[in-house]
DNA sequence: GCGCCGA
DNA sequence: TCGGCGCAACGCTTA
DNA sequence: TAAGCG
């Protein structure tokens, strides 16, 4: 017998750590965010890849997705850093076109990230521009997103075709996987584009490959003619 | 996850 | 002391 | 024009 049926009501599992000076309190560690994942693991998956991460999260303005029941359950998005954010944590107030201000978080150091991660914020989506101009961004995105029966290797065989079309642009590009099947191709560009220009541009890409290989790719179809093939 | 608010 | 509640917002698609 | 979806 286990007799280890600890509930997670029951679970009161707290720590103090200290991460680069920073006193943080971390919280239902043996919470169960995955099935067999706890919190304590998300966190610690963190604190090991932070010197990874930090650099993509510095100086954008942070959406946060908060899954504190787990990733099967409820979740939220917060923009406004809580009233509780801690005093060392970075922040950004910017004032939308509707007049709403925002106190953003920015994540740019360690302590910040641990923060988060205890918060049970399981993703870090990033703004395309940094506050330093977030008029332009620095990063330039294509998103490529199979439709049925097309497949994750359909997308992957337009990420290269893109990839080339990219390369002989002058422009290096990096692919990353984007939920269940999809790829984003990222390419650093120096902030001196607006974003409508950036989309411009991606969308003439899309529609040049669209004429290289029509079969493949689903650009300005309707929904029905997407079945089968990759939409950017 | 956390603080707030009303019961 | 406890349970409920709020916590973003945008383009596309369809009705 | 609005509501629903991702
Ligand atoms: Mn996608």
């Amino acid at each position: 017998m286990s007799g280890c049926t600890a509930k997670q009501s029951t679970d009161t599992s707290e720590r103090w750590v200290e991460v680069e000076g920073r006193r943080l309190k971390l919280t239902r560690l043996e919470k169960q965010l995955w099935p067999g994942i706890t919190k304590a693991e998300l966190i610690k998956y963190y604190a090991e890849m932070s010197d990874f991460i930090l650099p993509y999260l510095r100086s954008r303005p942070m959406t946060l997705h908060l899954y504190p029941d787990g990733i099967e359950g409820k979740h939220f998005f917060r923009k406004e850093a809580p009233e509780f954010t801690p005093d060392w944590v970075r922040r950004f107030p910017y004032r939308a076109e509707d007049g709403k201000l925002i106190n953003y978080i920015l994540c740019g150091d360690r302590p910040t990230l641990i923060w988060l991660a205890n918060l049970a914020n399981i993703e870090f989506p990033i703004t395309l521009s940094r506050i330093e101009d977030l008029e332009h961004p620095d990063l330039v995105v294509f998103d490529l997103d199979p439709f049925q029966p097309a497949t994750f290797r359909d997308a992957c065989m337009v990420a290269l075709v893109l990839r080339d079309g990219l390369r002989q642009l002058g422009l290096q590009s990096w692919v990353k996987t984007s939920g269940a099947t999809g790829l984003h191709v990222l390419v650093p560009v120096a902030p001196k584009y607006t974003f409508q220009q950036t989309r411009e541009f991606v969308r003439r890409l899309g529609k040049m490959l669209e004429s290289l290989m029509p079969e493949v790719l689903a650009e300005f179809r309707p929904v029905e003619e997407r079945k089968g093939r990759v939409l950017i």
